[in-house]
DNA sequence: AGACAAATCGATCAAATGATCGATTCATGG
DNA sequence: CCATGAATCGATCATTTGATCGATTTGTCT
């Protein structure tokens, strides 16, 4: 049971549908099996149609990598805030991302198969390392405020410790139904590699 | 300047000639833009030469992924030891990813491409599935070690830290050539996040 | 040397794929 | 209601790509 076949969409709204299939397509078949076809069939529109509002492959990829970026960044909680708890905000972080892996896991997913045609796509590597600074950005930004409020190890360095938690939770993709089963155990051991040691 | 095209090579050796212009290839172009045609031109045989060592495409893959898992293997340290010291054999265990990273940084790439098209091929998913298993249980044991030894916390988790820390290894895979400058301060961190705290 | 198996190649095929073009349909403002 | 532009479609093209077949060359064993 699709949504009924809706014709004459505008242009921003046919994008964005077209995003969405592309989204759940990379998902399914990966970079390797994307076909302008299926993306199409999906959408309900021919791929003429496909052609008219996105000119070609290269440009839907770079497309998708915009929608997917601004499509996850709105899941995310507010900024870091120094004035508020860090523990709190990191576990809020977090969260986000789990709940961003059931509900939408077509946004990390995507991520994930775009990263691997990037090497090649100016706009795709621009896109995509914009992306991760900004993302890592976050969790630098949250481990030194809790730094700062003694929440965390004094010698702890935020950065390389950013780079240690984005770069275990995005091993949490693509996985199976039982996938997610140590996402908190392990969450908890990286609270624990953090926090300051309480003598 | 390649070398000398040499003609009649046994089946064994060709297979593995195949095997390693498939991962540049693949580290090269991505999965996506892998062609038989670009692998026979890089071995230095027709395609048809190719297709008679190597049955299908899908063949190939799962070819590749068993000969890139025994060549990774291969590189690591030996065996987890219970009478050694655990920081000792942790840090060899990571220089060794560090190593290869350097000297075969096709071995990565590849693993993250394969990756992405395990999820169709059934014979692709256990390779992939049992050297993971195989790999995280080494930093495993390694954690197991070191925290009965007293070097590590007490509280740490050996199969959740694991993944924390080959998951952050993994990160530095597809890096240009300053990707790994980070790579120590990071390995430092996790070591911190790791050591039991010193009253 | 002769025979048999192994390895290689050139030619060719059928399907897939991204893209183009012209015609047609729908929406909307005047 | 009609004129203009936006959106859609069907047909078609040129290339690419994985695969097949038969013929040929090379190694090896006796």
């Amino acid at each position: 049971m699709e949504t009924q076949t809706q014709h004459y969409v505008r242009r921003d709204e046919r994008r964005e549908m077209i995003a969405q299939a592309a989204r759940d397509l990379l998902a399914e078949k990966g970079l390797a099996g994307l076909r302008t076809r299926d993306i199409a069939a999906r959408v309900g529109i021919s791929v003429s149609t496909l052609q008219f509002h996105v000119r070609s492959k290269a440009a839907l990829l770079d497309f998708i990598a915009e929608t997917t970026r601004d499509a996850f960044l709105a899941l995310l909680p507010p900024e870091p805030d120094p004035a508020k708890d860090a523990l709190l905000q990191l576990r809020a972080e977090v969260q986000a991302f789990h709940d961003s892996l059931i509900h939408r896991p077509d946004l990390a997913a995507t991520f994930a198969q775009l990263e691997q045609a990037a090497g090649g796509q100016a706009g795709l590597a621009a896109t995509m390392a914009e992306f991760k600074a900004l993302w890592a950005g976050r969790y630098t930004r949250i481990l030194t405020i809790g730094r700062d409020q003694g929440l965390f190890r004094p010698d702890m360095a935020p950065l390389p410790a950013a780079m240690m938690v984005t770069a275990t939770l995005v091993a949490f993709q693509n996985r199976g139904p039982d996938g997610l089963t140590l996402f908190w155990p392990v969450y908890d051991e990286i609270q624990r590699a953090l926090l300051a040691p309480t003598p």
